[in-house]
DNA sequence: TTCACTATACTACCTGGACGGTTTTTTTTC
DNA sequence: GAAAAAAAACCGTCCAGGTAGTATAGTGAA
């Protein structure tokens, strides 16, 4: 089974394996026996181990980018849904954010270049988010603030508590109204 | 010459590779070679790869730490001057930045425990902002955004223009004396 | 004598990637 | 619609190169 499934089954593998045992154990064999792949298996659908993390990556920014799309297209058209559906998803979904952390760290290590399409959502979304009706400075302290979740959820630095974390997320988002 | 300093040499020749060469390239070799010491001297100090690491960690949290109490220490004792000196010495320092984002990276490559002491770091500053005269959630706010902008230039994701990044500085050193 | 190294050699291991198959699926031909 | 051909998807081994860490003998300074 699995047709175009098997690349993408591949590389939630690598994913997994960057999260629960770092960098250092993505290794072509590693990936491969996490995805239930011979390595000659792995290596035809990615050649090389450049373009597994080249993968992961172009693969997290298609869903984020469709994430926070889809979040926008479900808000009313009021000024600052942007910023608004950005704060949502990053606070509110664990999962594609699991995926982004061992995309970014993965590819910060192998060849930074192939963050570029992290760089270019980045850009897009601040463009958005500083032309959407609101205060582009406060928009972009909203946004700062929301990555820095992210950062610390990244090298798992420090919980907010729950309550924390709502109240931030509730006056953020009281903010953007205001 | 050079007792105590050798060694932190080293670690400055070790977070310069991270830094411009990555973490594969954070090599015994690589490091001995770029502190001008040879394999047997640099493992003379640290007795293995994650000694050298945890060196880095350890002495960038130490720095970090009297950076900021440096910096409270020269406030007057207004209320806010922990969050305040937090965002000063992130916004406008860097140098400690770099060696941070090389000592965070090879940590999370080499073992997610030598972390502890950023955590600590982490721990302690955030006790401190939120007891700190003003309120915890907006104090938590500045720093998370200013945490945001560290994200950002880990992965050197985007650059806010120069301009732009100083009206989010202003706006936020405003909003604590609001 | 001890400390802080240098220089070199060596081991044991791991990893990316090449390579030459083999099996499964799809397409074409009769 | 069955057989044949071709393409796609995959397997498993091998190897050259690199790496952490060990060992060892020696040097100069305090």
């Amino acid at each position: 089974m699995a047709r175009a499934t098997r690349k993408i089954e591949i590389l939630h593998a690598a994913s997994k394996i960057v999260s629960e045992r770092g960098i250092f154990n993505l290794t072509l064999e590693a990936t491969a026996i996490e995805a239930g792949v011979s390595k000659g298996g792995l290596l035809y659908h990615f050649p090389s181990k450049e373009a597994l993390v080249k993968g992961m990556v172009d693969h997290l920014a298609e869903n984020y980018r469709d994430k926070i799309a889809a979040s926008v297209a479900e808000s009313a058209n009021d000024k600052g849904k942007w910023i608004k559906s950005y704060a949502d998803v990053t606070f509110n979904n664990p999962y594609p954010n699991k995926e982004m952390h061992a995309g970014l760290l993965a590819a910060k290590a192998v060849n930074s270049d192939l963050l570029d399409p992290i760089r270019t959502l980045y850009n897009e979304w601040q463009t958005k988010i500083e032309q959407d009706g609101i205060d582009p400075v406060k928009a972009t302290i909203i946004r700062l603030a929301t990555d820095g979740i992210w950062l610390s959820e990244l090298f798992d630095l420090h919980h907010l508590g729950e309550e924390r974390k709502e109240e931030v997320y509730l006056k953020l988002k009281n903010w953007i109204d205001e």
